[in-house]
DNA sequence: CTGAAAGCGCTTACAG
DNA sequence: CTGAAAGCGCTTACAG
C-alpha cells in the first residue's frame, strides 16, 4: 500500500524532455497541430510509461470545475428502487467522465442541509435532489447556487427542473389494457396517502375510464391505508365483497396487489380466470413470483436517473438553451409488464 | 444560480482585520492559546457573516488528502440490499466528515478498472470494494495504493481486510432455533450456486444438528437451481412428497422460502401447523409479508457497510495498529428475526 | 512550435 | 502573537 509516488505532470515532462506545458496540452488534446506529431507521441509514451494520470483535485482547482456530480436523495436503505436511480444516475455522470457522490439523508432536514454545504465544498459541479417516492418538495436553498435537478420530486411551484413517472399515462394505460381485455367493471385499489402518485394515478383512472365508455363508480375505489400488503388485503377484500363485484383490480402498488391475490385466494376466486389484476413498480423481489405473475407497470428509475444528471449536465454546458424561463418539467412513461394476472373477465 | 461569488479566505481575513494565515489557524482549531480569543471570536464572526467554508479541492490538494471513500459495487440496481450497505458505508464516512464517491459497476472488469482509475485520479482516501452477495473476489491491483477493505467479499488468500456475513453461524443458529422449538427432522434448502455463502451456512447446518444430537440425513439437503422462488418450490416439493417428511425447513433465502410456502400450500400443509420456515435474507419486501410472516436471519448489510468504513478509516489513521501482518478478517453476526413461521412439530 | 510564469484557494513551516 | 512566503499539482494566457 502506498508503495511507490504517483507520478506527477513533470515526471513525464522531464522523461518525456519537454516542458510541463507541452505535456498539458498534448494529454489534454489542446495541442493541435502546433506541436508536431513526434513529439506528442514522445509525450504520450512517457504518460503511458508512467502510469501518469492527472490529480483530479489539483486540476479541479485550476479549472473550477471538479468533474463530480452530487445525488442527495433521502431513503436508500428502505427501498428497493434505490439502486436503479442511482445506476442511472451514475451511468449518465460516468458518460461524461464525472463521478458521483452520493449522500443520503433519511428525510432528516438538518442533515439535508448539512449535506448540501459538504458537496458545496467540494464544488460538485451540479446537484441532483432526488426521493424514492414520487413526492412534491422544497429543497435546501444551497442546491440552487450549481445547476440543480429534481429526481422523483418536484416543486409546488415547478421553479426547478424535473423528472417524475407519468403516473396519470400509466393509470391511464393500464385501464385502457384491461378494458382492452373485455373489463367494465374495474376498480382501483388506492393508497389514502395523499402523495402526486396517489392523486394523479387516481386522475388517469377516471381518464381511462370514460375513454372508454365506462362509468365511474365510487364504490370501484378502495382505500388501503399505509399502501403495504396487508391494507391491499383489506381493500380487496372491501372489493370483493360488495355488490356488483369487479372483475379487475388496479392496484397502487405490487405489495398492495400482493394483498389482494390473498383476498381473491380467500374467496375461493382465482386470478385471472375470475379477477384479473394490473399492479404498480414491477418489483423485481414481487411482481415476477406471485402466482400468477403479476402483470403491473414499471416506475422507469433507470430512466428517470439517467435523465436527470444527463439534463443537469446538459444545463452546465449550454445554460442558455436549456435553462428557459420554465424549468423543465419532465414525466417519463411507465411501460406495462406484462404477464399473466390479467385475462377476458367471465362474469 | 451561480449568483454571487463564494467567499474566499482572503474576504473573512480582510473583515476581519486579519492574515490568512489567522484565519486557517482559528478555523482549522489550531489557534490554540497563541491568537487571543477575542481575535478568534472576531473571525469566527467574519468567517459566519460571510457563510465562509472552505474550497475542499484547494485545501485536499494542500493537505494531501481529499475526506472523501469511494465505495466500489458491483450490482446496486439489481439488490435490495443495496441501500443498506451504502447507508451504513456513508454514515460511517460522514461522521468523520468525509464523502462517499459511489461507482457501480455492474460486474464489468474493465468498467471497475476504469473506475479504480478515476477513484485514485481523485485522491479518494480509501476504497472500500463491495460485492452485493459474499463472494470470494481478486479485486484491481490499484486499490492496493491505498487503503482498502473489502465488503461483503473477500480474497482467496485473505490478503485484505474484509467483512462478510458469519454465515456458517447464522445457519447454526437456524437449526439451534428449529431444534428447541422440538425439531427433529430439519432438511435444508440450499442453492447449489458453490458460493461462500452455500458452502458455510451448509457447514453450520451440520454442525447444528449435530450439536443437538440430530443424524445428517442426505435426503434432508434439497438444492434449488437458481435461488428463486420457482427453485424454492420445486426444492421443497421433493422434501415433502419424499419419505420421512421434514418438519422443519432452513431456506437459503426468504425468495426460496417463498417458494416453499407455495409448495406446502399446494400438499394442503400449513405452516407452522404442519412445517416450520427459518428463511434467509430479511428481505423487506418479502419477509413481513409472508403469510404467516416469515421467520428468517438477517444478513447485517448496514453493520458490514459501517465496518468496512469505519476499518478502512482506522487504517488511515494508525496504520501500524490497524493493519497488522494478518489484514482482518470480519464476520458480522446474522441476528434471527423472529415471525411467526416456526411452531412445535406435529409429527 | 515551446516554455516561464501566474494563479486556482488553501495550509503550514518559518521568521520575527 | 501574527504575517509573508512557499507550495500542493495542475492549466492557461502570454511571450518569444
Amino acid at each position: 500500500m502506498g508503495t511507490r509516488r504517483r507520478p506527477l505532470i513533470r515526471d513525464v515532462a522531464g522523461r518525456a524532455g519537454v516542458s510541463l506545458t507541452t505535456v498539458s496540452l498534448v494529454l489534454n488534446g489542446k495541442a493541435g497541430a502546433n506541436i508536431p506529431a513526434e513529439t506528442q507521441a514522445r509525450v504520450r509514451a512517457a504518460a503511458k510509461e508512467l502510469g501518469y494520470r492527472p490529480n483530479a483535485m489539483a486540476r479541479g482547482l485550476r479549472r473550477q470545475r471538479s468533474d463530480t456530480i452530487a445525488v442527495i436523495s433521502d431513503e436508500i436503505a428502505t427501498t428497493p428502487f434505490a439502486g436503479a436511480m442511482l445506476q442511472g444516475a451514475q451511468d449518465a455522470a460516468w458518460a461524461t467522465g464525472r463521478v458521483m457522490l452520493l449522500v443520503n439523508t433519511g428525510r432528516d432536514v438538518n442533515l439535508e442541509a448539512r449535506a448540501v454545504e459538504a458537496m458545496l465544498d467540494h464544488h460538485v459541479d451540479a446537484v441532483v435532489y432526488a426521493r424514492m417516492h414520487h413526492e412534491v418538495v422544497d429543497p435546501p436553498a444551497g442546491i440552487r447556487d450549481v445547476p440543480a435537478v429534481l429526481l422523483d420530486a418536484r416543486t409546488a411551484s415547478g421553479d426547478l427542473p424535473s423528472v417524475v413517472p407519468d403516473e396519470a399515462a400509466a393509470a391511464f394505460a393500464a385501464v385502457g389494457y384491461l378494458a382492452g381485455h373485455g373489463h367494465r367493471r374495474i376498480a382501483f385499489v388506492n393508497t389514502s396517502d395523499p402523495g402526486p402518485a396517489a392523486i394523479e394515478r387516481l386522475e388517469g383512472y377516471r381518464l381511462g375510464l370514460s375513454a372508454h365508455g365506462l362509468a365511474a363508480d365510487p364504490a370501484m375505489i378502495a382505500l388501503g391505508d399505509y399502501g403495504d400488503t396487508p391494507s391491499g388485503f383489506a381493500a380487496a377484500l372491501r372489493l370483493l365483497d360488495g355488490d356488483n363485484r369487479p372483475t379487475a383490480l388496479f392496484c397502487f402498488n405490487d405489495r398492495m396487489a400482493m394483498g389482494a391475490y390473498r383476498a381473491i385466494l380467500l374467496r375461493g376466486l382465482r386470478v385471472p380466470d375470475d379477477i384479473s389484476i394490473v399492479g404498480f413498480d414491477n418489483m423485481e423481489q414481487i411482481a415476477p413470483w406471485l402466482d400468477p405473475p403479476l402483470t403491473t407497470m414499471q416506475l422507469p428509475h433507470y430512466e428517470m436517473g439517467r435523465w436527470a444528471v444527463e439534463h443537469v449536465l446538459a444545463m452546465l454546458d449550454g445554460p442558455s438553451t436549456v435553462t428557459p424561463r420554465l424549468p423543465m418539467q419532465m414525466r417519463l412513461p411507465c411501460p406495462l409488464v406484462e404477464r399473466r394476472s390479467v385475462g377476458p373477465p367471465t362474469a
